[in-house]
DNA sequence: ACTATGACGCTTC
DNA sequence: CGAAGCGCCATAG
């Protein structure tokens, strides 16, 4: 999770979503900002170019408070409105197959993020008809899905 | 083993 | 467009 956050360059974002799609688990956003939480205010991992899908921060946490977010992204030229809103058309940032490749995921992991990545890109007309289950991304039958030990 | 709790996200209304 | 409802999943009690 930190190796994948860390891989976000100055001035782009991903959303917790996003995150937790690289590593495999659609359905684990939470998570990631629950890990981003336990950082510390010295930690190295770019916990601020890290926001909720509608590109607002979320954080409530005092020590890595909303403003102190907002403060960090301007300084990378990101435009923050006075909602801490951003505009992720223009700073979504995806890791590319060189950097999934270079982020040392088990090898099951890596195949498990390939088939998200492209099941997720034909989601224009395979969409729809069949009543979507409200709540979350459909579980998948595929390597992604979580077994217990 | 069970329940409550989020720096989340999707669908509905 | 905003709020409500619910699903998800690792952690903390």
């Amino acid at each position: 999770m930190y190796a994948v956050v860390s891989r976000i360059p100055p001035g782009r974002v991903m959303t917790y979503g996003e995150v937790a799609l690289a590593l495999g688990m659609p359905r684990a956003a939470r998570v990631v900002g629950g890990a981003l939480h336990l950082l510390g205010s010295e930690s190295d991992v770019p916990w601020h170019r890290v926001v909720n899908r509608h590109g607002m921060i979320s954080t409530r946490c005092p020590e890595h408070s909303m403003w102190e977010q907002a403060a960090r992204l301007r300084a990378e030229g990101v435009v923050v409105d006075d909602t801490l809103t951003l505009d992720l058309a223009r700073y979504r940032w995806a890791p590319d197959r060189g950097v999934l490749a270079d982020l040392q995921l088990a090898p099951e992991v890596l195949h498990a993020v390939d088939t998200l990545l492209a099941r997720a890109e034909p989601a224009d007309d395979a969409r729809a008809d069949q009543p979507r289950r409200a709540g979350n991304v459909p579980r998948s039958r595929g390597p992604a899905s979580r077994r217990r030990l």
